[in-house]
DNA sequence: AATTTATGCAACCGCTTCGAT
DNA sequence: GATCGAAGCGGTTGCATAAAT
C-alpha cells in the first residue's frame, strides 16, 4: 500500500518561506510554543505540512541559533565527534550549542570532506587516504559492540602492534596471503570463547551473571559462519570440527 | 556580456524510532 | 505484544548565487 502524504493539506505549500509565513510561525510558537506540529500549521494559519513547520523553525527560525561562520575549534570539535560516532548529525549538534543537525551536515558536505581529504584523511573512515580499509584487521574478538566512543584509532592500534601485513595475516589466517586467496568478505556469529583464568578481560558484573554464563560456555562454543572467499580445502579449516559443528562446503565448481 | 559550471544551503522525502493505546 | 500516529533523523534534491570560460 502506497504511503500516505505527510501533509494533511493536499495543497500545501512547498519550497522557500516567505517573511510573511516566517513571522506568523514565529508569532504562533512565541504564544503557544513549539510541538504538535502536525496540528500546528492550521493554527497559525499556514498552509505547510507539520514537517515543514518543524524544520523551518529548528533550522532557521529558533532564536538561540548562532549565525555565522564556523570557527576552527568548532571544525576541530565536529571532526573529532564524527570520527566516533559516525553521520549521526543531531548527536554532533547536540554537542555544539547553537548549530543545528542540518547545518552541520551541510558544513561537513561542503567544507570539512575538502578539508580532509586536502590533509590525506578519508573524511568517512578518518584513516589516510593511501591506506585502504581492506588491509585493516579484524577486531579482536573481546570488541563484539563498540560503544559510540570507539574510536578507528584503537583498531589501529592493533595494527600498528604487527610488523607487516604479512604478519597480520599469519596471525589471522595462520599463513601469510600469496595474492591470489585474499578475499574474505566473512560473517560470523560466535559466542565469546575466552580462557577460564583470564579474570582481568572480564566485565565487572555485580551478579557474576556473566562468568557464571561463560564458565559454562567455555568448550561449548558455536560458530555459525558464511564465508565468501577461495576456498583452501574441502571444509573451512577454521571451525570444521572445533565445535561440534560443521559446515556445508559445496564445491565451487557444483 | 553571455553562457556554463561549481558551490552552498534550505527544504523535501522517506524511513526509523518512540510513545500512546 | 501489536498497532498506529507523530516526531525525529539522515540522505538527497533543487535553487540561488558565485566563479570560470
Amino acid at each position: 500500500m502506497p504511503r500516505s502524504p505527510c501533509c494533511e493539506q493536499a495543497h500545501a505549500n512547498k519550497g522557500a518561506w516567505t517573511k510573511d509565513e516566517d513571522q506568523r510561525l514565529i508569532h504562533y510558537i512565541r504564544l503557544h510554543g513549539d510541538g504538535c506540529w502536525r496540528s500546528l500549521p492550521k493554527a497559525a494559519g499556514l498552509l505547510r505540512c507539520g514537517k515543514s513547520c518543524r524544520l523551518r523553525w529548528i533550522n532557521y527560525l529558533r532564536p538561540d541559533l548562532k549565525r555565522g561562520n564556523f570557527t576552527d575549534e568548532e571544525d576541530e570539535l565536529i571532526i573529532k565527534l564524527h570520527s566516533s560516532l559516525g553521520n549521526k548529525w543531531s548527536l554532533i549538534a547536540g554537542r555544539l550549542p547553537g548549530r543545528t543537525d542540518n547545518e552541520i551536515k551541510n558544513y561537513w558536505n561542503t567544507h570539512i570532506k575538502r578539508k580532509l581529504i586536502s590533509r590525506g584523511i578519508d573524511p568517512q573512515t578518518h584513516r589516510p587516504l593511501n591506506k585502504p580499509a581492506a588491509n585493516t584487521v579484524s577486531k579482536p574478538s573481546c570488541i563484539k559492540n563498540p560503544s559510540p566512543d570507539f574510536k578507528y584509532n584503537e583498531l589501529t592500534q592493533f595494527k600498528s602492534n604487527s610488523d607487516s601485513l604479512e604478519q597480520q595475516q599469519q596471525q589471522q589466517y595462520g599463513h601469510p596471503s600469496n595474492g591470489q586467496d585474499c578475499l574474505n568478505l566473512e560473517l560470523s556469529i560466535g559466542i565469546r570463547v575466552s580462557s577460564a583464568n583470564s579474570a582481568e578481560s572480564k566485565p565487572k558484573l555485580e551478579n557474576n551473571n556473566f562468568q557464571i554464563v561463560e564458565q559454562a560456555m567455555v568448550g561449548k562454543a558455536v560458530c555459525l559462519c558464511w564465508e565468501l572467499g577461495f576456498r583452501t580445502s574441502e571444509i573451512c579449516s577454521k571451525c570444521q570440527n572445533s565445535n561440534g559443528f560443521y559446515r556445508y562446503s559445496r564445491p565451487l565448481d557444483s
